[in-house]
DNA sequence: AACAATATTTGACGAAGTCCAGAATCGGGC
DNA sequence: GCCCGATTCTGGACTTCGTCAAATATTGTT
């Protein structure tokens, strides 16, 4: 969405039904500034903005922004849920194994990409999602470790704060 | 891979540089069997098989596997990690949002697909993962439930057991 | 049969997230 | 301005998925 009128947020909130609160407003702003992030960073830059907030408050507001369309929540493999303020357009991720960065990537493909596979054995398919998995160029360049090492990282050690 | 000429599972596991065991013939053989199971129904499969099997090492044996490029590894969200025996094709999953089944799609495109996205950023990407949402034939004949209600369910309430 | 390397078991532990339930607070319609 | 329902807070218990480390057992080889 991504608005570019300068649509004040609580009224964003209002006109998707979302009763407008301060926490609801700072965890929008949170997610909208930085998308990708997890609920803990959210709660972590809530909390520098509004003063406190809780765990359980930082769910809530996730969870209805998520569930009102005003948020987008996807989940790489290993990593927590993140959260981002790009919906609608379906757009994909790209995602570093070796420190966790996550970047937005529009399709090849037209404006609904990826929702039609070859033979969608009668499913009602409502959303393709892509992960392209690889490694950014910051990590290409640091250790030249290609791929000697057959170690079973696959969650990449999510070192919090390797994130974009 | 599914070989078609008898190859003695032993010998499989050799040949990829695996030391044979009994676990790890078990849990091979479990994945093979009805593939996306997740690591605890592996477990459960396999102690019916051998007597038994500790949670450690089931992970170990599916880790090995996995590193040898004998089982792949994926994970939807909302749902714990799962394995698969088709390993070497590039292909997709079609999930159900409101029982978890899952099965497999061929890409559209050719043979290593969703590789290239529009803009690599400079990333070095080794891996395109795509999975479908949508709703599967049973659950749509079922609950009538078009989209009516806003719930915030996402995570399926993986109902243990509604797996392929 | 014995040995060293490799696997497995065991049990504790950690992260992420959910659920609960009562109390306090706030938003917005009247 | 008031009031009621919606929202948040507190804060702990709990679940699920997964990992770590030390002790024990097994494999395959000599």
């Amino acid at each position: 969405m991504s608005v570019q009128l300068p649509v004040e947020p609580a009224e964003l909130l209002r006109r998707h039904g979302v009763q407008v609160t301060a926490q609801r407003l700072a965890i929008l702003r949170a997610v909208s500034d930085r998308p990708h992030r997890t609920a803990d960073d959210v709660a972590e830059v809530v909390r520098a903005e509004i003063g406190a907030i809780s765990r359980q408050g930082v769910y809530d507001g996730l969870g209805v922004l998520v569930d009102k369309g005003l948020l987008r929540r996807f989940q790489p493999a290993g990593s927590p849920t993140r959260y981002e303020d790009r919906v609608g357009d379906n757009h994909h991720h790209l995602v570093c194994r070796s420190c966790g960065q996550t970047v937005d990537v529009d399709c090849a493909v037209g404006t609904s990409p990826c929702l039609h596979p070859a033979n969608d054995q009668g499913y009602e398919i409502d959303e393709g999602e892509v992960i392209y998995w690889g490694r950014c160029p910051d990590c290409r360049k640091g250790a030249g470790d290609g791929r000697t090492r057959q170690s079973n990282r696959k969650s990449a050690t999510s070192t919090r704060g390797g994130e974009q």
